[in-house]
DNA sequence: CATGAATGAGGGTTCATTCAT
DNA sequence: AATGAATGAACCCTCATTCAT
């Protein structure tokens, strides 16, 4: 009944392709297939494939940003990192194919400048929190953007396993889980 | 030797460029021209664009492979992690691009059942080392592809910095990687 | 009265865009905003895009046509030029653009019968008064399509200078326009 | 044998093709099918379609401008006009669409700078003979764009006839034209 | 052996046309 | 009656692959 049912359908079927087969193996036949609408209505909604690509990353990107946003300095840099582990769990939880911006090498050709800037945003936030955690010396000496990517490496080839079937999901999974990456990082 | 000298350039070609801008995204004509062959000559030596990648594939596993078998039965679980990462380190030395296998998602649709075997034995060699580790109590008892998911993903994330130079490599840099990959999955 | 208005809009944009871009280069849409109507709205009205072209080309042929018919009995071959010729200026007066059908190739694609039949009518009553013009020793002794061609294309031509502002158009300069076209077909 | 049989073939069939139909109507694998070479081919000579109407039209520009070129100041303006006339003649012989570039209206959206650029020097040189033959007092008073526009529009008419077979070319036949053109312009 | 000109299937995109509202 | 969202055929163009030289 929303007007904008036909760009959900696009962007759910647009995610899952690009995902799971990157951007240029993904066509826009097989999108509107996938999101059972005709190849024309794609454009309808969105000006070229480029622009589709770079609305889906900005959309979950900002949402991750928008999820990851809270006040850091109430907690300490051990709850901060619980915070973004759960985060990252949530976020996947709401679509297998949500952490898309993950997977997505920052230099990719197609991203635009918004898509770039969105990133940035995001990043900042994240090595802000390293920053504390390394000056509080919780945290290793490393740079934060090595940081990072130890533990959204990390976790991104997790759950690839998760997509395919071979892991599954329990609580208590989660929870050792949360326990190696924070070891990855943290002082010793 | 004198055509097996093409052969190398037209592979060192598809690695760099398959890695930079993934399969579909990399045409002939650019690997020809990087390789300075024509490009009817890729075909003499490939059946197929898609022949050509997996045989790349399957060249950077074997020879990761290769490099990674050693008599564990003589190390201890924590040298065996050495050993791994060391592995690594100096695969990714011999070509920025050498990771190749790794980046590339193991269900990409371009890969072929040789593929599939080779990727399926270096797992499995991986997946005893720990087991074993498992078994002795020093590793996390964590599934093995999980263990693995969280050491290369990090890694791969990692070295992606160092593609773009972010991140510059040196030895005690690396020291304290292995360290923080270690912590991750060791048993505290 | 009521939707004839929406009929008169959608005609008016139209002959002004087949006449500006050609009517390949002439979109549904284009013409639909241009004429401040719905896309939906011209098919309640014209079957076809191509049907529209030439219910156009149709009108414009028949109101030249009727504007052309004179009792040529009545008057000299000299007079009956100047009433082609002022017919001519009047019609385009109308309308930039009322030349449509002069400035479309008569074997255009797009062209049906009834759009040849209107036309042929208007030929042959032109060349009705060129043949007699001939007869009387007046005009030169040239096929009749031929002294049209040289009329029509250097009017035609003409005007393609009017609509992009090239020249003004004056009382003594159509008339010494005039008496061009004539000198050129008369007989010396 | 030549390496540009190929271009020969492509160019032969657009401008036909272009000339005909027009640039919109045209489409590349109908000029493939009329040249009858794969519709890659055509991109293998020219960057575009709009590249390749522009060359063509270029090439048409350049090659009258070159067979209209001559010493004017030897010759009468009577004979000028000869010469620009039987120029034309000569040119459409060649082809007979050859005057694709006096078909194109100089403002449509599909020409390039280059385009433009070799039309206003064949225009400067036929305002120059204009000019000259107004300053003597031979021809009428009127702008040079005018006087062009009136004998090149009646020629392109003319020319229009040939192409459908309505008219046959003869010698005397192209006397009496040219004597046609000549008193539409003259000073009497 | 090596090449690159030639090809056509299939990509991204547009737009005439339909139809539910 | 009027609309414009939805559609898919057909556009321009690219590129994996072939083959004559």
């Amino acid at each position: 009944m929303t007007s904008s049912n036909k760009v959900d359908l696009i962007m759910k079927a647009s995610l899952t392709l690009f995902t799971e087969r990157g951007f240029d193996a993904t066509t826009i036949p097989m999108i509107a297939a996938q999101a059972d609408v005709g190849t024309g209505t794609i454009y309808r909604y969105f000006d070229s494939k480029e622009t589709l690509v770079n609305v889906l990353y900005q959309e979950s990107v900002q949402r991750f940003t928008e999820k990851f946003k809270t006040d850091f300095s109430k907690i300490s840099v051990r709850e901060g990192f619980q915070h973004l582990f759960y985060c990252l769990v949530d976020f996947t939880k709401e679509s297998e194919y949500a952490l898309f911006f993950l997977e997505t090498n920052k230099d990719a050709y197609f991203l635009n400048e918004t898509s770039h800037k969105l990133l940035d945003e995001l990043t900042k936030m994240l090595g802000e929190y390293f920053q504390r955690g390394k000056s509080e010396g919780v945290l290793r000496n490393l740079p934060s953007n090595v940081l990072m990517a130890i533990v959204l490496g990390a976790y991104l080839k997790l759950y690839q396993l998760v997509r395919t079937g071979s892991v599954e999901i329990t609580k208590p999974f989660l929870k050792e889980l949360e326990l190696c990456c924070w070891d990855a990082i943290r002082n010793h």
